[in-house]
DNA sequence: GCCGTTTTCGGCCCGACTGTTTTCAGTCG
């Protein structure tokens, strides 16, 4: 039973007992505890075992039972058991869908036996709905567009993707003059590697002419909805934006709150609680009697000032420690894209590239980078028609031709060997150490148990002339699940063997992610950013990983390619 | 169901928008 599946089955416990109308707190709590475990990075199964759940935030006696239950029964225990034969698991997917409740779904579920998508839309293909209490044309009619955008968008959305597209509507924002200050905020200013929808925060003089812009702009497909103070569209992406005006006096305030994380909110108001204070959107207010005084909320640091804290980067801003690192005046010096004086994943034509070396090395001094390193693939792939071992002398060669071509920046040459499913690389020792810098990554069997995939790992990493292990989980976001790799024993060997870890930028890859990335620095772990760019307008895609890598909070000192070129090649083992 | 510098009871974040309700419930963030 891993953590995420604990997590799954109490997130479903709080729905069944929510559809049951049971006590609000109650679901609450079982809803909290869901949230905790998803992002836990300890192994449940091992608190469990020592009796260690209660120490966990949001877990008392009751939750600490039911998990040890759940974990003894291979995922169910009675009481989960006996709330599935009340409330059918496949109702709760439903819950996904907009506008639709605990309360209203049921209704469907008690008068119409619903139990599926597919027997909801046959429902709605019917005019039964109308005939309940509460139902007119427009519920029905507003259930049924939700159904069918559900069906064709479900998932989240990749941060790499949508954040031009926020941009976009921003600009179109401002260029109406009717703005004066504008924020997207929620899991996009988070720098969250998955966003759900954006959240864009407004000042202005005319707040309903703003509205009326947003919900009239060419990337809206719907209006969802339009009020005084917010409106929320979706977009023909399929993705949500929000927008809501506030007072200049609450900016701050507001842009706090809507930053979020929830959790995050939810501690510092309780720290606020304390102080007599209370924080909502609007500001920060002081209890007198039964008045509230505001004292705070135009700037965002007022709220942060409010609870004696420095502010707290976006980025981590998950309650996961900043609060308590801040009290205590101990959060990191979040890494800059500015400190990145290099890329040093790069491809040309060599492998599966588009532009030629002297072209990605030119893009490479355009951003300012001191150095690049080009690091071709070499695999037996043949889709991607590398380096064979016939071809290296050539290539590195070429990559000689170009460092003299070029003024101004410096080019390493690197590779990019797989790592094949014995553990080998697919160049060997000799060839490898005419390299400056070698990247060894898994391309093909990535679907291995996770001994064997640990192993093959450790193995490939163990090699001497090894620097760094590129995308290690091989993950693709919405994609394809990282593999199966026990992070605990490849980490170890990481750092016993002084290999590099790569945070990969590329926005669907985003690996390590950005909480794996802060468990290998608390182990001493060294990192590096890189883009992994087929193209030359790749290489821009560094600020996902640097914003990856702040939420893992790393430091400048965390990451190798942040060092001067001398500095970085003594850096490698 | 959890929690406690107001600890074994009584709180637990809260405001905006929609639809069909004529004063509010449901949903969302």
């Amino acid at each position: 039973m891993d953590n995420k599946k604990i997590a799954q089955i109490l997130g479903q416990t709080a729905d069944i007992l929510e559809i049951k109308e049971a006590n609000p707190w109650r679901i609450n709590a079982y809803r909290q505890a869901s949230h905790y475990l998803e992002n836990l990075e300890q192994d449940i199964n091992l608190m469990a075992k020592e009796n260690k759940l209660k120490t966990l935030p949001g877990i008392g006696t009751g939750l600490a039972n039911y998990i040890k239950d759940l974990i003894a029964n291979n995922g169910t225990c009675p009481e989960f058991e006996k709330l599935k034969k009340q409330v059918p698991l496949s109702l709760l997917k439903l819950l996904e869908i907009e506008g639709l409740g605990p309360k209203k779904l049921k209704i469907l579920f008690k008068k119409f036996e619903i139990t599926s998508l597919y027997k909801l839309e046959k429902l709605l293909k019917t005019k039964k709905l109308y005939q309940e209490e509460n139902w007119g044309e427009k519920s029905v009619q507003n259930l049924i567009e939700a159904v069918n955008s559900y069906k064709s968008f479900r998932h989240r959305f990749l941060l790499g993707e949508m954040e031009p597209l926020g941009r976009e509507i921003v600009q179109e924002l401002k260029k109406s003059k009717l703005v004066s200050q504008i924020e997207i905020c929620g899991s996009m200013r988070r720098g969250k590697s998955t966003i759900g929808d954006f959240d864009i925060l407004i000042t202005s003089s005319q707040p309903l002419k703003v509205i009326k812009l947003f919900t009239t702009l060419k990337q809206v497909s719907k209006v969802v909805n339009q009020g005084k103070t917010k409106s929320q569209v979706v977009l023909k992406q399929g993705i949500k934006a929000d927008l809501r005006v506030v007072k200049k006096s609450s900016f701050g305030a507001a842009v706090h709150y809507f930053t979020g994380s929830k959790a995050h909110n939810i501690s510092l108001r309780k720290l606020a609680q304390k102080k007599n204070l209370r924080i909502n959107e609007y500001g920060v207010f002081k209890k007198k009697g039964q008045t509230l005084k505001k004292i705070g909320g135009e700037r965002e640091k007022d709220v942060f000032k409010a609870v004696d804290l420095p502010w707290i980067p976006p980025e981590i801003r998950e309650n996961k420690g900043e609060i308590m690192a801040g009290l205590k005046n101990q959060l990191p010096c979040l890494i800059k894209l500015k400190d990145i004086k290099a890329d040093a994943h790069l491809h040309t034509k060599w492998s599966d590239g588009e532009k030629t070396i002297l072209e990605m090395a030119q893009a490479g001094k355009k951003l300012g980078y001191e150095y690049v390193a080009i690091t071709d693939h070499a695999s037996p792939l043949g889709m991607v028609q590398g380096l064979t071992p016939q071809r290296v002398a050539s290539y590195l060669r070429a990559i000689k031709r170009a460092n003299q071509k070029v003024k101004g920046i410096k080019i390493l040459a690197g590779v990019e060997v797989d790592i094949m499913k014995n553990g080998r690389l697919y160049l060997s020792d000799y060839l490898l150490k005419k390299f400056d810098l070698v990247l060894a990554a898994v391309h093909s069997s990535l679907k291995m148990e996770k001994k064997a995939m640990t192993k093959r790992l450790c193995q490939a990493i163990n090699n001497p002339w090894v620097h760094v292990l590129a995308h290690p989980t091989n993950r693709l976001l919405n994609k394809r699940e990282p593999s199966k790799i026990d992070l605990r024993v490849l980490f170890q060997q990481a750092k016993k063997t002084k290999t590099i870890l790569e945070l990969n930028s590329f926005w669907r890859r985003v690996d390590l992610s950005s909480q794996q990335a802060r468990w290998a620095k608390e182990q001493g772990i060294k990192m590096i950013i890189s883009t992994d760019a087929h193209n030359s307008n790749n290489l821009e895609l560094m600020k996902y990983g640097v914003i990856n890598a702040r939420r893992g909070w790393l430091e400048k000192k965390d990451v190798v390619n942040t060092l001067p070129y001398d500095k970085f090649l003594k850096a490698l083992k």
